[in-house]
DNA sequence: TATTTGTAGTTGCATTTACAACTTTTTAAT
DNA sequence: ATTAAAAAGTTGTAAATGCAACTACAAATA
C-alpha cells in the first residue's frame, strides 16, 4: 500500500499535468509558427505520416481515442482541407484516409516543431531513465486495460 | 537527438493516453459505486482533504489547471452541494472552498475507490522504478515551463 | 490622494473527449 | 436464404479544458 501523499508524487497526476502542459506549449508552437493546427489534429498527421489509407476506427484504435473523438477531430481537418475521405470500394463501410498537398506540407513543418520541443523536453535526462520510465507507463497502461 | 519512432515509445503520448484511460476508468469505478462524481471533481476534493478554506486560485494553481477551468468545475460541485463558496472577509476578491457535511461524505468514499485502483495500476512495478519514473516526469514538467 | 497596475473571479467561445443511441453495411449463424 | 450479430461511422449531449475579454477589488506608485 503506497498511495502518495503529494500530488507531484503520483504518476497519474503527473501524467495528466504533462499531457495538458505539453499541448498547450506545442499548441502555441503551432500558432507561434503560424500554423493553423492543435496537438490532437497533428497526432493524425504523425501517424499518416507513416501510412495513408487508415480508415477511422484504425486511427482511434491507434492513438487510443474513441471512435467518435476521431470523426470530430477529423471533421475539422477536412474542412482544413489538409485530409480527404475516400470510400473504401472493398468495404463501404470504411472511410479511408489521406493527406491533401496542403497536409503534407504541414505535416513537415509540424514534424520539425515537435521534435524540436521534444528534445527540450527530455534534456538532463538520461536515455536509461526514459527507457525506464517508458517501461513504468507501458505497465501501467497494460493494467489499466 | 532521439525522437521516438513508434508512439508507444513516446513518454509524452504515454502520458496523454494513461490520463485518458485513467480518467475513464475511475470515472466509471465512481458511477458503479453510485457517486455522482469525476475525477476531476475529485481532484478537488482530494486538495480540500489537506486542507479547507483554498481560493479558486489557489486550487487552479496547485492542480495546475486554468483558472476559469476552476471556476466551472466547482459550479458543477456546488450545484451538487458538495462544496460552498465563502467571500472572504479580509480580501472580498477571494471565494473561500469548503467542503459541506455531504462533500465529506463522498471524499471518504472517493479515497478509498482511487486508493484501490492505484494500488491496481502499480503492481508488479517496484518502489525503485516508481522513484525513477516521479523523478523523470519531474523533470519533464520543469523542462515545460 | 489619485492613478496605475495587479489579482480573483466570471462569461463567451472553441476544442477535445466520451457515452448512448442511432444508421448502414458486412459477416456469421441458424 | 433469412436472421442475428458485429463493425464503421455519425449525431446528441455533456464534461473538462484554455484563451480572450471582461468586472470588481486591492496594492503600488506617482
Amino acid at each position: 500500500m503506497r498511495y502518495p501523499e503529494s500530488l507531484l508524487d503520483n504518476v497519474l497526476f503527473l501524467c495528466g499535468v504533462i499531457n495538458n502542459r505539453i499541448s498547450r506549449k506545442i499548441n502555441h508552437s503551432f500558432r507561434n509558427a503560424g500554423i493553423d493546427i492543435t496537438l490532437e489534429q497533428f497526432a493524425v498527421m504523425a501517424l499518416l505520416w507513416y501510412k495513408e489509407g487508415y480508415n477511422q476506427q484504425e486511427i482511434a484504435d491507434t492513438l487510443k481515442r474513441d471512435k467518435t473523438t476521431i470523426t470530430r477531430v477529423l471533421g475539422k481537418m477536412f474542412d482544413k482541407n489538409l485530409l480527404v475521405k475516400v470510400p473504401d470500394r472493398k468495404d463501404s463501410r470504411n472511410n479511408l484516409i489521406y493527406l491533401t498537398k496542403l497536409g503534407k506540407d504541414l505535416q513537415h513543418k509540424c514534424v520539425d516543431i515537435t521534435g524540436n520541443q521534444y528534445n527540450k523536453l527530455v534534456k538532463d535526462i538520461t536515455d536509461e531513465e526514459i527507457t525506464i520510465t517508458l517501461n513504468v507507463l507501458n505497465k501501467i497502461l497494460r493494467n489499466i486495460e
